[in-house]
DNA sequence: GGTGGCATGCAATTTTATTGCACAAATTCG
DNA sequence: CGAATTTGTGCAATAAAATTGCATGCCACC
């Protein structure tokens, strides 16, 4: 990974769907030898994949919320199957477990409130391991994004 | 936005690097019909853009951080300029203003310890208005996705 | 100083996106 | 209720883009 590569990346990262003749351009390569690098990226698994982001707001889903997540019993087991069933909440957007007093957090694109009180109800349940949770809401984003600095 | 849009949404948000003659036949469309499908929906914002998504390791930056922040003083313009100032730092993938205790949270994507100690050198200088923060590491990824349900 | 491996550019080829057009469906309006 | 208008669709032609073979140049390592 060279210095082309890193432009490229950073490139891609902002936008993908520019062409692969518009990218060469901008790097200094020919358009075959910039696909090849951008072909050997994918291959080599730095692309992971390319992906639409959609505006959340026009797509129904602007409100953000966090909860952070505090279990009965810690082993690791009982972590790893708390965030399956996380996991599995397509509002669920990410979810980790967590150094520090909680155990978990997850981040949610939620229509409504009601739609976070019926995920509430199915992740918290009575019969779940989760000891307390706590809900907090994002006001104001200052930044939101994919791109990994290089 | 009919049930055929939304399919496309899905399947863009998965995977936009595929033909549009392959997504059109998936959704039962022919290229043309569904191209001016995607067209519109790019025009009209609900696609926000199209994204290389990279491997955290590979690209050199496998740790992610969460910061909570406290400032001193709480109110908007405040909470503003802190936010500003955190969507500078690369190393900041999110910074949103939240409710509840605290008063922001920061995801970070780091490259090592040293890079954190930096940036919170940076943040959080005595001149700043920060009152306290809270450092939490992610242990485990249950899921990370940019995709929202529709 | 030679040699193998790898990246590059060019040009030809293939694949894909894009557009004009005629038609069908749905919606509006009289 | 039916005509008019708007909106969406498929087909086929065209334009644009990606992809490949090949010859050359550049390094790193003998």
């Amino acid at each position: 990974m060279d210095r082309i590569d890193k432009r490229l990346l950073t490139l891609l990262q902002q936008d993908a769907s520019r062409t692969n003749a518009d990218l060469a351009a901008e790097v200094g390569l020919s358009p075959s030898s910039c696909l090849r690098r951008i072909r050997r990226l994918n291959a080599a698994g730095v692309i992971e994949r390319v992906v639409a982001v959609l505006n959340p707001a026009k797509a129904g889903r602007s409100v953000k919320a966090i909860i952070t997540v505090e279990l009965e019993r810690h082993g690791e087991q009982y972590v790893r199957r708390f965030l399956d069933m996380a996991a599995k909440e397509p509002a669920v957007t990410q979810a980790y477990s967590v150094s520090g007093a909680t155990d978990a957090l997850l981040m949610l694109r939620l229509k409504d409130m009601e739609e976070l009180d019926a995920l509430t109800e199915r992740l918290f349940r009575e019969e779940s391991n989760v000891a307390r949770y706590y809900t907090t809401f994002v006001i104001r984003t200052g930044k939101d994004t994919t791109e990994i600095p290089l």
